[in-house]
DNA sequence: TTTGACCTTGGAGTATACTCCAAGCTTTAT
DNA sequence: ATAAAGCTTGGAGTATACTCCAAGGTCAAA
């Protein structure tokens, strides 16, 4: 088990961060010490990294309690119920990944254009490119 | 050219934040009408389509400013700067993606195994699944 | 010509997600 | 035994990104 000190740095988060997610009832310590200590397990550690993982990719507190409501809610909810969110989520995911494939290729033409020398950008392709950008992206 | 309106109707997003952008340097109106009203170009409209995308995909006002910057501020960078920065962009994006895969993965796992019935999800083999999403996701 | 829809500005208010602080208890090291 | 580091709570403060409002100008239609 780790405290909460221990946890945070595990995962690069403030004391505090982790707090917040238990007043909001994303993830609570999986116990308590005699002495009141909150006390991780390596499932706790999982979900903060999921956590993150969803937070960075543009999902909201909000929208990540619903993806672990799925998890936690069990008696509330129907199979279909549960289906038809994660497809809609699938559907989600899969339009956040075709964004960043057009970024991906929009960067990538950049970088492969642009000279990387010391001179003014005034005078390098890699802005002429990138003012393609939005059509590139489509 | 568009009025704030039509643009933001055009966008699916509010006048207010059109001018919130103004207000920090992301999307200046494309000129001003006789009467004071901004006026949008075509241009304009590809850089907020830009600018909505880039949000979805998690990067800050902020870190999207720095993107448009290297457009807008051709003179004050080097190639050397402007390559650099495009790769270390293309890093964060190339993760982004791998964590969306992982994502996408996990819950096209999640639907597949799902019956989608109308009992209790507590008996849905889904929810199982979903249980061992960090795993997956690895 | 006047009603309604649209635009202007500046500034205040809100939601989200932290982040910091005070006051105090616990534990570890010297 | 006492200091330093770590933990507790509740609550206040901050950054980001809007969102709303007031007071007023503009414009097209009835």
């Amino acid at each position: 088990m780790y405290r909460i000190g221990e946890l945070a740095e595990k995962l690069s988060v403030s004391t505090d961060t982790l707090r917040y997610y238990e007043k909001h009832k994303l993830l609570a310590a999986t116990s308590r010490a005699d002495n009141g200590y909150r006390l991780y397990n390596e499932e706790a550690l999982r979900v903060m990294q999921f956590i993150i993982r969803a937070k960075g990719v543009g999902f909201s507190l909000n929208e990540i309690n619903g993806l672990l409501s799925i998890k936690i809610d069990k008696a509330s909810h129907s199979c279909a119920d549960v289906k038809s969110f994660t497809e809609q989520k699938l559907t989600q995911v899969n339009d956040k990944i075709a964004e960043l494939q057009c970024f991906k290729g929009s960067l990538e033409l950049l970088v492969a254009a642009c000279c990387g020398g010391e001179e003014e950008a005034t005078h390098c392709s890699i802005l002429s490119a990138l003012e393609n950008v939005d059509a590139i992206n489509k």
